[in-house]
DNA sequence: GTGGATGAG
DNA sequence: CGCTCATCCAC
């Protein structure tokens, strides 16, 4: 037969014959499509995008034309730059003066300012003058994007047929499969009875269409002839009617609220996202299901989420390319071998078009973070302190819009991160359930935080700090549980009173529980400043103190010295004493925390002076015989306990800085 | 649960 | 680039 030739008819099928014929598409698919099945073929998600945001948001508040060439201010760089603008071409790493050089008619807004000691931020005129002292806030934008989520899900059937994932500030990802398939069922009465015979694995008939009209800004073309003349099937028709769905949301949006954005429609997320950068501003690209490998052909697979970073680099330094078409050629062996099973499957998966992760119907964020980067750097903590104060007040006014007041949504730990020179450490803290929470109690914990950071190792000078709070939890918070009605401070005591009786059932400090005890000195030395704050300037100590972190004299030592630290073999403590794991020495039991405390005090005071000597007394001090203890407290950075990779990074940092 | 790293925009 | 947000993983 004609088998053994390559025969092609030139007309290889009548527009009549067409509908004859069977879909790709069986009746499951079709009710797979009604659950947003994941595995559904038939699948349609969309990548929605705001063009240029930040710059669209100012150009909106302000009133500005659209065809006016607009970027967003950050200090002396730009952060967003407007279409228009970007004819001059104008990139987001140029400085300003470079772009008013480029394009003089530009206008520059700089972002919205929190300003020391102010209760809301506020776009200033002069900002870029004073990055010494304000700090930046996004706010603005984040309420739009909120504006914009609100239109969305708006405009979208509501849940569950509804699935709008929050992806960024400026993104979301709709999953419109369960949408189209009601859609799908008014349009077309022969598809929605039951399968014939009621078997699920029948074929759907194909649709009564042979050519459609793909009324949208973009399409993705193909050059491959035998599909481009198949005719439609019902997974074409999908994606049209997911586009039209789009077209409604971004019209809602230009109409409501004036912006306009770009989008994707695909079969998943990946290529929903790569569709919608694919022609921008203000259209919308179709990548159709047969129009995936030739789509995805063209690109560097750096492109592709997630192999972006250090991901991508390995695998373009393993496979010596950084095209999808040539790593198409990798087997999938192969790439297990090089990247591991996981990491190998993952990719050899995306790099052909598949991706099955799903759109979560996620639109509230998880975290929230204020952050500064300090240039020049900041040296004390009287200067941290003053950071403190305002990623409070940032923080807390976000945490009221979320509506921690009214109970709806409430964080469970705050997260202070702190950067001197190429180290990062941070350091968190559980907040306190079962009372109301205000900025107050925010503060006092964000100090205890920094108290620990500075105590821990290397503070200064500074070049960026971060605080966060995170682990939200829905509704109104429940019944306190047993901590929740001692104060804090006690409740510290309390805990420490139950570690050690724990521990003197074995007759000795047991090493797992000496980190607790050591943050819990700590906390408790910063409890007291709390109760002894705002009385009277009185000095408690012969020890020059900082008024937010006092130092407290030890019994111990009239003189405000220690017994002197002892180069020999610690000794074995026995039930009523203990051995500093600072200076070596054993003392009573009952002045363990006061001498503790005493450490810190000092250790803080030291750093204040910036006297290296006396920095990091954790990290240089004698070494407890544990290694859990040594690690998480204080010897993360130094050669102490961490991987020989990781103290050389951190060495030959320090050396530079 | 904690702290560091990575990745995205 | 600086400021966010999210996820993963070793511990």
């Amino acid at each position: 037969m004609s088998s053994s030739q390559p025969f092609i008819p030139s007309s290889p099928i009548s527009p009549s014959a067409g509908h004859l014929r069977k879909s790709k598409y069986t009746f499951k698919h079709l009710s797979q499509l009604a659950l947003s099945s994941p595995a559904c073929p038939l699948r349609v998600i969309a990548h929605i995008d705001l063009d240029a945001f930040y710059a669209q948001c100012e150009g909106v508040r302000l009133g500005i034309a659209e065809d006016q060439p607009l970027a967003v201010q950050q200090w002396q760089g730009l952060i967003a730059i407007n279409y228009p603008a970007r004819k001059f071409g104008l990139s987001r790493f140029i400085d300003i003066s470079e772009a008013k050089k480029l394009c003089p008619s530009i206008i520059l807004q700089h972002v919205a300012t929190w300003r020391e000691g102010d209760a809301k931020w506020a776009y200033h005129e002069d900002a870029f003058a004073h990055i010494a002292t304000h700090k930046v806030s996004l706010d603005p934008y984040r309420l739009e994007s909120r504006r914009i989520l609100s239109t969305i899900k708006d405009v979208l059937p509501a849940a569950p047929v509804q699935r709008v994932e929050k992806a960024s500030v400026d993104e979301v990802f709709l999953d419109l499969s369960a949408q189209i398939h009601s859609i799908l069922l008014e349009r077309y009465p022969e598809i929605s009875g039951p399968a014939p015979y009621d078997d699920p694995t029948e074929s759907l008939p194909r649709p009564p269409t042979t050519a459609l009209d793909w009324n949208t800004d973009a399409l993705v073309d193909l050059d491959n002839h035998e599909t481009e003349d198949d005719d439609p099937d019902w997974d074409d028709i999908a994606m049209l009617v997911g586009s039209e769905i789009v077209s409604s949301v971004r019209a809602a949006i230009r109409e409501r609220l004036k912006y306009t954005c770009s989008a994707g429609i695909a079969r998943n997320k990946m290529i929903a996202k790569l569709g919608s950068a694919h022609k921008k501003p203000n259209q919308q690209t179709i990548v159709r299901n047969r129009a995936v490998q030739q789509f995805m052909g063209g690109f560097k697979f750096t492109k592709i989420r997630n192999l972006g970073g250090k991901l991508g680099e390995d695998v373009v330094a393993k496979f010596g390319t950084e095209e999808v078409k040539e790593l198409l050629d990798v087997s999938l062996p192969q790439l297990k071998s090089k990247l591991g099973d996981d990491t190998g499957s993952w990719v050899y998966e995306i790099i052909r078009g598949e991706d099955s992760s799903e759109v979560n119907s996620r639109t509230q964020i998880k975290s929230m973070l204020s952050a500064k980067s300090f240039r020049p750097t900041i040296n004390s903590s009287d200067q941290a302190v003053k950071w403190l104060r305002i990623f409070v007040a940032d923080i807390f006014s976000r945490l009221v819009e979320e509506g921690v007041l009214e109970h709806k949504r409430r964080p469970k730990t705050i997260n202070l991160h702190h950067r001197q020179g190429g180290q990062m450490r941070s350091r968190q803290a559980p907040i306190p359930s079962g009372r109301a929470l205000d900025e107050n109690v925010l503060f006092e914990i964000a100090k205890n935080l920094l108290g620990q950071i500075i105590v821990d190792g290397r503070a200064w000078p500074c070049a960026n700090l971060q605080l966060s709070v995170g682990g939200f939890e829905e509704g109104p918070t429940g019944n306190r549980g047993i901590g929740g009605f001692l104060v804090r401070g006690e409740e510290a005591k309390a805990m420490k009173r139950e570690s050690e009786a724990h521990a003197s059932e074995h007759g000795e400090l047991r090493a797992e529980k000496r980190p607790k005890n050591e943050h819990g000195a700590i906390q408790r030395f910063l409890s007291r400043q709390e109760t002894s704050h705002g009385d009277s300037d009185e000095d408690i100590s012969s020890i020059p103190t900082h008024p937010d972190i006092r130092s407290v004299p030890p019994d111990v030592s009239r003189d405000g010295q220690q017994p002197k630290c002892d180069d020999g073999p610690p000794q074995p403590a026995s039930s009523d004493t203990f051995t500093c794991s600072v200076c070596q020495t054993i003392l009573p039991l009952m002045q363990r925390e006061e001498h503790e405390d005493w450490h810190f005090a000092k250790s803080i005071v030291a750093a204040e002076k910036g006297d290296p000597s006396h920095q990091a007394w954790t990290a240089h001090g004698a070494r407890p015989k544990t290694t859990t203890a040594t690690r998480r407290l204080g010897a993360s950075n130094v050669n102490g306990g961490h991987s020989q990779k990781k103290v050389a990074k951190g060495q030959s940092r320090l050396a530079f800085g």
